[in-house]
DNA sequence: CCGCTAAATTAGCAACTACTTATATTTTAA
DNA sequence: TTAAAATATAAGTAGTTGCTAATTTAGCGG
């Protein structure tokens, strides 16, 4: 079986893992995963919640969905987001259990 | 108890989460973690399991080392490095659960 | 002391990141 | 058709990252 020598071997998963964590791996970009765990929300809304400009906003929401993290649906002039990888929610509720304060 | 809104609601959270990530989103980094699983190894073992130069191996060390993800020990002229925090350890272990292919 | 090995450090640089400001696109509403 | 709102894109730039090559530090054996 061979458990204890390495955690991941293939250099193509390390790759894929490493690419995921770049991306998630900014306080801009892991609040707005954050704040996408639960429904999905337009821009605007994310902007609100965030805090930065709109143009900040938008281009990490761009980076995360050519990276596959985000899906988009548009309704009139608006574009919602939402979370459209099950890893990646996965792995930020993984965050929080390792990362959070607990009260 | 609101359970559904945000996954990760505190600031400051957020900071240590992707700043922890950001040690780790790294091929060299993540592989060296990996290799790193099992046991305390010497630099020179880790060049060699890792492959890259000395010089940037030890300044990858560095980082990991400076933020607190590994713990060294010298003996005569070698360091071992060995994986210091256990949140570290776990947040590996679950990259793995997330993003390793199975066969 | 000297030479050898292991590891860390430094300097320099190309590439990349994250932001700001300004502009463009799209859609609705008057 | 024009104005306003929502979003995206572009351009410029300061700051950061990741590497290489060269040097330095430290411990060991003769």
């Amino acid at each position: 079986m061979e458990m204890t020598s390495k955690l991941i071997d293939k250099d193509e998963d390390i790759m894929q893992a490493s690419l995921a964590m770049k991306a998630i791996a900014h306080p801009l970009r892991l609040k707005i995963l954050c704040v996408l765990a639960g429904s999905e929300l337009s821009v605007q809304d994310i902007v609100d919640s965030v805090g930065t400009s709109q143009s900040n906003i938008s281009q990490h929401l761009a980076i995360l969905r050519d990276k596959g993290v985000l899906a988009t649906r548009k309704d009139a002039n608006r574009v919602f987001y939402r979370i459209g990888d099950p890893r990646t929610l996965k792995l930020v509720s993984m965050m929080r259990d390792v990362f959070c304060s607990r009260e």
